[in-house]
DNA sequence: ATGGCTAACGCGGTTAGA
């Protein structure tokens, strides 16, 4: 079983992308954020005749997440979540769902523009709910993965100039912590779980060809509960898609499980 | 040098991303 994680920064603009990466990955369960489209515009048709079934939370303009699971593998129709529960928030940004016996968490962490701002505040009290709610849920569901655009490098090595890059935001030791403290829920980061190249990030900024220098950051995610660790194969960052004309700035990340 | 690019909204320039 091949799980994924994907910003697409606009489904619209990015539908095409997705129809060919799911093509060429072979994927069983992709989760993507940044769909920035009204559910009604989600195009739920196309990823059908594809062979895939969709759920997904979405809102004009910004935000939006999903979960594509492939045609045959079971889901759980009566317990999606959608968004944090008690967490009470316009933006949509969390959908769970059950597939075979995982639970499957598509997030979109806060952005958090500036250590201090207001904006950054909301990515602390969000954080702290997301904390709470997964300690629960993996009560629950002993089997779970929280995959998505987390908005945190954890590590120097996830930062291409760790230097240019000390203390602001996506790195500050406040959002590492949160980070910590997801782990130290019983989750591991897949990615650091194997040998991997050094400087191979996530995301790379559309200015000062960005891309182009590897001027990136490892912010995009696949944690696993204990019992998917031991089960997980391998995880990687498929960097091809970033190559692609007129791409998302995140690449998509897999994990192998089984 | 805090910009540089891309997308949404909507039709010009603002907001947001990371």
């Amino acid at each position: 079983m091949k799980i994924a994680t994907w910003n697409v920064n606009s489904l619209k603009v990015r539908q095409q992308h997705v129809m060919d990466w799911l093509q060429q990955s072979q994927v069983d369960v992709l989760c993507l954020q940044e769909l920035k489209l009204p559910n009604e515009k989600f195009p739920c048709a196309e990823f059908e005749a594809a062979g895939f079934k969709c759920w997904f939370a979405g809102q004009k303009t910004y935000n939006g997440v999903g979960i594509l699971v492939r045609k045959g593998i079971a889901v759980d129709e009566t317990n999606i979540v959608r968004n944090i529960p008690g967490f009470e928030d316009p933006q949509q940004r969390v959908i769970a769902a059950t597939v075979e016996d995982m639970r499957i968490v598509s997030a979109y962490f806060p952005n958090g523009q500036a250590v201090g701002s207001e904006k950054f505040a909301y990515k602390m009290r969000w954080l702290d709910a997301l904390h709470d709610w997964l300690g629960a849920e993996m009560k629950i569901h002993p089997k779970l993965a929280l995959l998505g655009d987390y908005n945190i490098a954890p590590d120097d090595r996830d930062v291409h100039d760790p230097k240019a890059w000390e203390g602001q935001n996506l790195v500050s030791p406040e959002e590492r912590a949160h980070f910590v403290r997801l782990v130290e829920l019983g989750l591991t980061d897949a990615f650091r779980q194997f040998e991997q190249p050094e400087k191979l990030f996530t995301w790379w900024d559309y200015r000062m060809l960005a891309f182009r220098r590897n001027a990136g950051l490892r912010i995009d995610h696949i944690l696993l509960s204990a019992e998917l660790a031991a089960k997980c194969s391998a995880c990687e960052v498929d960097k091809v898609p970033r190559k692609w004309e007129q791409p998302s700035d995140h690449a998509p990340v897999v994990a192998t499980i089984g």
